[in-house]
DNA sequence: GCCGTTTTCGGCCCGACTGTTTTCAGTCG
């Protein structure tokens, strides 16, 4: 029983309980205990076997919540949950998913139609019954067939790196309207979240309805969803959805705050500004009817008592609390990189030589690389055997000879296999100045076995740093089943490094993990895993991920003087 | 159902847009 799990069974009672129309608050409980799960690092059923009293000190959780989520770890199922599909059909919440159907008119149609299904609910919207039920009309019918058909697309993420490619050519389209002030991206592209799922921009102005005018008819839009005043929302033909907000100056830090979120964020802080007899809205702060602030973000923040808080932190995950107590780290930027440690060149899967990589990683301001090509046991990459990197040092000679100002260390992205043991002999890993060690295959091991696999690897004497540790693609690939507070922990006690491989489709560790591994003193890596010289540009979004992980420049080893960071390596 | 520098009881974040209604409920973010 995995967390997520849980989760689901909470957000599934929290659906029914809506339907029913209980009281919201205990909807609310429920979500929020959902939330908690959703990104708590540590496996929920190991805290029910260890140390069960600590389950109520999760945030959101109470001793009522604590117990069913001891009874759904042990039985693998919730009696509550039983007992409320009995009153109501558990379908229902099927049909919540489709844009305009909440609980309540899920209920209603349920009660005077008797549908209980998406099959049945598509039968009776093309026979034209929904608009016969009192509250509902022909529009509503016509959203919700066109939802009924977009319901899958509707529910995936995008990459943060396609969303960039989705809202770039917009931007650039809305920048050509009059009278814009200023234009960003808020929600969770801002807060640099891994993947998001829909984009909210946010344009600073007096005169709104000729930027609403252009944004409505942009390239790309396929469908407008809302057209007022102050918002707008589209589908673009990718499927992403787009909302638009514009507003005053006085509003725009207020407003940018707003819709930057997160959601959890939010109210935490509009919480402590109730505290204060002030109300937080997207259009400023407010005593009364008296607005008191809102111009900028930072002075949202000061009413109440808050320095400014970078928007990658807004999680509700402890934020509030360090930065009321002057406790936020000063968090890792791009220009603090001084060397890239994970990439391929045309000895294995690279599309570059190696001078061609050390030139451009160089032309970036870096001090030094490392080369990474594989180990032979990754044929599908065209792995090297010793002699392979006998030919690729003695070129690492040569294009060091041609970039003298930049160091290249001699590295491998060394496989490990199946028994934990590495893919290289001792001579040839003697000889490398950094040795990095990741996964590649039998990534269906038991939990235990791939622990121990990647333990084992972890504790031979040359290793400095662990590759992509969860091996996830996002979209594509779930992690490998891991011990990864183990694989921290040994970590820690080697001195082993924990890469942050900075490849948008893996983004591994992710800022959960990276957290965790921050707090529990670990030193980290951000790699780009680069195979052509573009992708050396990879490297903000692994600092985004560090930076979601709380990571100050101290937390990252390749922020370090080659100097510095030889003498990390030989610890 | 949770939670406490107001509180162990009584609060719990806030507003825009749509479609339906004829003043507003429901949905959405």
């Amino acid at each position: 029983m995995e967390n997520l799990d849980v989760a689901r069974i909470f957000n599934e009672v929290a659906d029914l309980l809506e339907i029913q129309g209980a009281n919201t608050f205990r909807i609310r409980a429920y979500r929020a205990a959902a939330r908690t799960l959703e990104t708590l690092p540590t496996p929920v059923a190991a805290l029910v076997a260890a140390q069960p009293e600590a389950l109520e000190e999760l945030p959101g959780i109470g001793a009522d919540l604590a117990s069913k989520i001891v009874t759904i770890v042990k039985t693998g199922r919730l009696p509550l949950l039983r007992e409320l599909s009995r009153k109501t059909p558990a379908t229902l919440t099927a049909l919540m998913r489709i844009p305009g159907l909440g609980p309540k008119r899920a209920r209603l149609i349920f009660d005077t139609l008797g549908v209980k299904t998406l099959p049945q609910l598509e039968k009776a919207a093309r026979a034209g019954r929904l608009r016969e039920v009192k509250g509902l009309g022909p529009a509503l019918e016509q959203t919700i067939l066109r939802g009924l058909g977009q319901e899958k697309a509707h529910a995936a993420r995008v990459r943060i790196d396609q969303a960039e490619a989705y809202v770039r050519p917009l931007l650039e389209h809305l920048h050509g309207a009059p009278g814009i002030r200023s234009l960003e991206v808020a929600g969770s592209y801002r807060r640099r979240r891994e993947t998001v799922g829909d984009i909210d921009l946010l344009v600073c102005s007096t005169r709104p309805a000729p930027i609403a005018e252009r944004f409505v008819s942009s390239p790309g839009v396929r469908q407008v969803t809302a057209r007022g005043d102050t918002r707008c929302a589209v589908v673009l033909t990718s499927g992403l959805q787009v909302d638009l907000r514009i507003v005053p100056p006085r509003s725009y830090g207020a407003a940018l705050y707003y819709f930057t979120g997160s959601k959890a964020h939010n109210i935490a802080v509009r919480r402590l500004a109730v505290k204060r007899h002030l109300k937080i809205n997207e259009y400023g702060v407010f005593r009364g009817s008296r607005q008191i602030a809102g111009k900028t973000e930072a002075e949202v923040f000061r009413t109440v008592g808050l320095p400014w808080i970078p928007p990658e932190l807004r999680e509700d995950r402890g934020e509030i609390d360090a930065a009321r107590d002057g406790r936020l780290p000063r968090l890792v930027e791009l220009e603090d990189i001084r060397g890239d440690l994970q990439m391929h060149t045309v000895h294995t899967d690279g599309h570059e030589t190696v001078e061609a990589m050390a030139r451009a990683c160089r032309a970036r301001g870096y001090r030094y690389l490392a080369i990474t090509d594989h180990t032979k046991a990754v044929r599908v990459a065209g792995g090297l055997s010793p002699a392979g990197f006998r030919a690729l040092f003695r070129d690492i000679e040569r294009a060091q000879k041609a970039v003298p100002d930049i160091t290249i260390f001699k590295s491998a992205e060394v496989d490990i296999l199946e028994d934990g043991s590495l893919d290289l002999d001792e001579a040839t890993l003697a000889e490398l100045d950094v040795v990095l060690v990741s996964v590649h295959s039998k990534f269906n091991l038991s939990r235990a076995a791939m622990t121990r696999r990647i333990l084992k690897a972890l504790a031979h004497p040359r290793v400095h740093i662990l590759g992509h540790p969860t091996g996830r693609l996002i979209g594509r690939r779930e992690p490998y089943a891991v011990d990864i507070e183990a694989i921290v922990a040994a970590a820690r006690d080697r001195g082993v490094l924990l890469e942050i491989n900075a490849q948008p489709e893996r983004l591994d560790l992710n800022d959960t993990y990276v957290r965790m591994a921050r707090d529990a003193g670990v030193k980290l890596v951000i790699s780009t895993d680069a195979h052509r010289i573009d992708e050396l540009a990879f490297m903000r979004y692994g600092v985004d991920q560090a930076r979601r992980g709380w990571c100050a420049r101290g937390d990252i080893a390749n922020t370090r003087t080659v100097d510095a960071f030889r003498r990390l390596l030989r610890r």
